[in-house]
DNA sequence: AAAGCATGAGAAACCGTTTTCCCAATGGGC
DNA sequence: GCCCATTGGGAAAACGGTTTCTCATGCTTT
């Protein structure tokens, strides 16, 4: 008895159960080969009564595809990455492939050790994502023997990346606060360093240029990306004559900041002052008062598409290199 | 030349590199057998020269161990996943095993596919971890061949199980109130149906008790795991005599809440009440003001733990069955 | 000088699949 | 009745390692 191995099932057990040899066990459930009907479907029918599970490292180790690939972030907070991981395993699962989390802090020795262990189990390819989009990971991956997709983050100039389309989404929520009939705009956002930073600021001006304003320098505000920096900036606005009727804020943080500061002041939003966040963080967008507008970066669909992208590329279609900017979408909530 | 091939350079490479047969180069690496220390050498130089790394994926088949691992989660927000997610990834990585990520919603279906393809791909062993620890996740593991842990949550009864000591931290917030010389507590914390309510409820009442005081049930308010919640409460609890003049809330969300509606009280945080939240979630609990006082779950610690002990587990060693409560920790802020 | 023994290294089996041949039997065409 | 094509199925190599034997060599022992 060949049972009384300990461990699962084999085609050797499939075969010998179905008396053909394993190489026509394996033809009839791969359905490839020749035999006969009955044959085939004898040996099916077998193996779905032991079931018989093909074991993917053996494999992988003949085909070279192991159907696994990594997720390198750097993200322990997650409030950005969580959605882009989730996304990319949703995409990625239905094509028979798993996803490797490798939490590399911003320890270098900690992602090379991550990236040997992942190369030694053979993945087909990698993505990298992280907390910050201008900030590359503490590991060089562009000389790896595998195909790289970057979310949420850019990598090297001919690289594949899939970023958000911050510049699209800042117009759709300044183009907001202009149907809602507000002229007198401001840009409440992070530190300038940021990479979105610039490009939300870009798009602030573009939009207001657009609508036939000459946007000056004192209605963009940069300071921390949080609530207090939200609140500085209304008493900052607010002490100096006719203040803005829209803001638009660099993320939610410094939105809940700016609406709470407003409250404080018998400032009536969306009344007086109409508001718009950046980032969709639900938990913050919904319970501030009056729940936020924001913008959502559908990060979860990046995730998807990143997983999309590198599969092409570990199936040898060509993707064409650079940054893909994904359309944003504005969530229109009470503010 | 056997340079042409495409793929990675094998031990063949480096057994013909130094002269030897793969049987002895096998042996050089891997420390075992018996050779001249000079063979050895020469070897271990050759290999490390051609950056020889073995194929985890041959040496798995043989080996019956994948140092492989899953990570099932239905938890797509990640508050609270995600460190745990970090510390078991962290945790395995020393000593080389890698973690599938598996981000099953609440799909029977999804879940299924999952677990399906870690057990394909030989997992070692599978982490269950989830949004909520009473709310089992849409799939039986405990029939599987190879050992689970629960992290974050609560399995069968002879599962291993790691869950933070609600209890302990709970009763510590409360202990801090006291200190602070508390007297007239209320305990405001989310839905009834919660176990982390229910034992956090308890702590509350255990703890008024050794202070030799009669908890009564109006100082138990359940309600949502929200600000507005929390804001809700201090309105109750003010329209009343004799408000409190301390708070333990059931989150932090909560206890962002019911600072805010203080504030716009004029109630004094710390002065006149003090307020304690739970889960010491950061981005809440330093932009509230004060910055908020509140428990720690110490999650990727948990994950650090549910890891060690999957491996223990893997190894054969025995590991304690039953739920492990892990230690919080009492984060004292301005609060 | 014969026997015994430690030493160093290689041959081959094995893990679980897939795939490429190869072969025996059958049947049809002439 | 002979030849050839087709059919159904199996043997064996391969993937990249590890491990168990086996064996030749040279040294020590009596």
């Amino acid at each position: 008895m060949s049972s009384t191995n300990v461990g699962r099932i084999t085609i050797h057990d499939v075969a010998a159960a179905a008396s053909v040899s394993i190489a026509t066990a394996s033809k009839a459930l791969n359905d490839t080969g020749r035999m006969s009907v009955e044959t085939r479907a004898r040996i099916r029918r077998v193996a779905q009564e032991l079931g018989f599970r093909p074991n993917a490292l053996a494999r992988s180790l003949l085909s070279k595809r192991s159907f696994t690939v990594g997720l390198l972030t750097n993200d322990t907070y997650g409030r950005f990455t969580l959605p882009v991981m989730a996304g990319i395993s949703e995409g990625l699962i239905d094509h028979g492939v798993s996803v490797f989390l490798c939490a590399i802090e911003d320890n270098p020795d900690l992602a090379k050790l991550h990236v040997d262990a992942m190369l030694d189990k053979q993945v087909d390819g990698i993505i990298a994502t992280g907390r910050r989009i201008d900030k590359p990971l503490p590991v060089d991956l562009s000389h790896l023997p595998i195909p790289i997709v970057y979310a949420l983050m850019t990598g090297p100039a001919d690289a594949v990346a899939l970023v958000p389309d911050d510049r699209q989404g800042a117009r759709d929520a300044v183009n907001h606060l202009f149907d809602k009939g507000r002229r007198r705009l401001v840009h409440v956002t992070g530190p300038a360093s940021f990479k979105v930073v610039e490009e939300r600021t870009h798009a602030f001006r573009d939009a207001l240029a657009t609508a036939g304003m000459t946007p000056s320098e004192a209605q963009i505000l940069t300071g921390a990306w949080s609530e207090q920096w939200g609140r500085e900036a209304v008493e900052k606005l607010w002490s100096q004559e006719n203040p803005p009727d829209g803001i638009f804020c660099g993320n939610d943080q410094i939105a809940r900041g700016v609406i709470d500061a407003l409250r404080e002041k018998d400032v009536g939003v969306p009344n007086d002052v109409s508001v718009v966040g950046f980032d969709n963080w639900e938990i913050v967008a919904e319970q501030t008062r009056p729940p936020l507008t924001t913008v959502d970066m559908n990060l979860k669909e990046l995730g998807r598409q990143a997983g999309r992208a590198l599969v092409r590329l570990v199936n040898g279609e060509i993707v064409e290199p650079g940054v893909s900017k994904l359309p944003c979408t504005l969530v229109i909530r009470g503010s």
